[in-house]
DNA sequence: CCCATATAGTACTAAACTAGTCCTAGATTA
DNA sequence: TAATCTAGGACTAGTTTAGTACTATATGGG
């Protein structure tokens, strides 16, 4: 029903991989060597993570990437918007979209708060969560705890 | 960042518009007026409603098509698997796939539990919510509620 | 200074999926 | 039997996605 895309999918293996190790200065070879996959979709996704922010790059000799910040710090929310940008559940539910069947729509608003709620819920998953390194202390994660993922409040 | 494809969306604002009035029997070109869908679209759909068993249908003259049920019986989830089918957040967690990076993969059973709670969000919000035709009763609807969408409970 | 190793950015191609259309067949009723 | 409706499938054009290739730039070591 619902679909991320492979890259985006990949992207969340890539940063695992990294939140598995988040001392470690990684090349985009590495990661693909690690990870099991291509080089070039590797490459390519860690510019892109490169550009929104998620992680560090250094070039040159001994260059590679780093998370930009902690895991726990990262959410899915942000890993999906880096890669897919702020699409929304439908095309109405973006900003400056006209359908010209506005009018008539009786649908447009509802799904745009379904929208909200999911992202809501996506905002709550961490990274650490993703890479399942959770660690299973006091503090049971979003995943964990049963489940919101969605918070009760005001929409 | 999510997205459901655009005969997703029509296809909800076909039976929004049948739930507006759920005596009523349309034809494929009445829907298609009051909408301002394309006929051929229109039809196309109703008949994929019909074989998921959403809409009931009556052949020849002033034949055409009734919910099959009340539209507080019908869900979003219901919809988006009778256009969608049942179709993941990720491949890999669709019933059957194998995808060659699993051993590596971390990632797999976080996605699939968010994906799992967002069918189960979906499942809590009916077409009657979506036609925005709630009622404002004593009785919140999931959507007006602030919000779970997601419902509190093992996952 | 020059070369090897990395990332940065862009452009391009092939494959898959989506949306939309059209045509033929079957059912119902006046 | 003719008109009106749905059923089902085949087909096409367009868009998106995934993957690849190429060039430029930065860093550090011999």
């Amino acid at each position: 029903m619902l679909r991320i895309s492979k890259l985006t999918d990949y992207a969340t293996v890539i940063l695992a991989r990294m939140a598995a190790e988040p001392e470690r200065r990684f090349t985009a070879g590495q990661i693909a060597g690690e990870t099991h996959l291509a080089a070039p979709t590797v490459s390519k996704l860690l510019k892109q993570l490169h550009r929104r922010a998620l992680v560090n790059s250094t070039r040159g000799l001994h260059g590679g990437y780093l998370l930009a910040r902690p895991a726990a710090q990262i959410t899915a929310a942000q890993i999906l918007d880096a890669l897919e940008g702020p699409v929304a559940l439908t095309e109405c539910a973006s900003s400056e979209s006209h359908c010209c069947i506005e009018s008539s729509c009786l649908v447009g608003r509802a799904w745009q708060r379904v929208n909200l709620a999911i992202r809501r819920s996506l905002q709550e998953i961490t990274l650490l969560e993703l890479a399942g390194l959770s660690g299973g202390g006091a503090q049971p994660s979003a995943l964990d705890r049963g489940f919101p993922v969605l918070k009760r409040g005001p929409l």
